[in-house]
DNA sequence: CTTTCTGCAAACGATTTGCAGCAGC
DNA sequence: GCTGCTGCAAATCGTTTGCAGAAAG
């Protein structure tokens, strides 16, 4: 293995949902420290909030979930924004007011959103292997085109399960 | 056909490129008559840089684009605004500084897009459909899971053209 | 004429940033 | 003790909005 990864990559395309928070730490820990960033306790408290919410936090979301840590605003957006610097975060843009905020998928599993166009709740989702297959078929493509592939996302837009009868 | 319709349907999958302008306008105009506002020339003029760019285009490109016709900053936001309520525009949220527009897939057709993580660039790109047949099966789950799927999106991270060798 | 647009300039609001004091090692 | 982190408050900047005059029908 070439680094310290919390997840299997089995290929299984499921995640273990509340990842091990022991491993996590330790990972996150050693990912700062090789850029010679402290792993302090609000950042510990963003990482924990995130490992917790098993879906993409908006800054709003995240601050009320680490209550007791009177984490200020202005801190939370300049932590996130680090963790993604070392690969530990992930910004998801959802299109709402908000930006939304998950752990890398390094430490999480690939995984796809299922993004409700309502409240803008966005869900964790995982798709069969043979559609993961797929999608390698279309780089292919794209590189003709002149474009080189690095990742991919997608999304399914709907409604959430509260959001069913509201209009 | 339910409603005048530019794009065929014919579930080939891929878009006929420049849109017949013609068609287009009388369709737009027509939408927009259905809600009773005017196809006023500012608005002919966004469509037209819109279907011109064949991609999803920030308000900066928009307005350049449509230069000769001296629009406002703010007249173009809210053209787009109204235009995407009546269902002639599609907002492309790339997740950099601006957002993007096109002109809904009910015109171009449905395709997905290729977004340079350099540049921001942004674009069309056409999958068989097979592949979209696939998707298909993976609504199934997300209905089992209580999220009603209205639509989705796709997206490839990369590096585009003219920015490979930029670091 | 009446109703709907447009441009201008001001308002908004999510995110970022400068700075002085606090915390980690 | 240094060096890096945090909170506060102010600055940014894309986007939205109020309003008075201009255009469409």
């Amino acid at each position: 293995m070439s680094e310290g990864s919390v997840v299997e990559t089995d290929g299984s395309g499921s995640h273990p949902d509340p990842v091990d928070l022991e491993d996590l730490h330790v990972t996150v820990g050693r990912r700062l420290r090789a850029a010679s960033m402290r792993y302090s306790r609000s950042r510990f408290s963003v990482v924990e909030v995130l490992a917790a919410g098993c879906r993409p936090l908006t800054l709003p979301e995240i601050l009320s979930a680490g209550d007791g840590y009177g984490l200020a605003q202005s801190s939370a957006y300049r932590n996130l924004g680090e963790l993604v610097e070392v690969g530990v975060v992930r910004r998801v843009e959802a299109g709402y007011d908000h930006s939304r905020f998950e752990l890398h998928e390094s430490l999480t599993g690939h995984h796809h959103h299922l993004v409700c166009v309502e409240c803008g709740r966005v869900d964790d989702f995982e798709v069969p292997d043979e559609f993961e297959a797929g999608i390698e078929g279309l780089v292919g493509e794209a590189v003709a085109r002149g474009f080189s592939v690095e990742s991919h996302r997608f999304d399914m837009l709907g409604r959430c399960s509260s959001c069913h009868g509201n209009v």
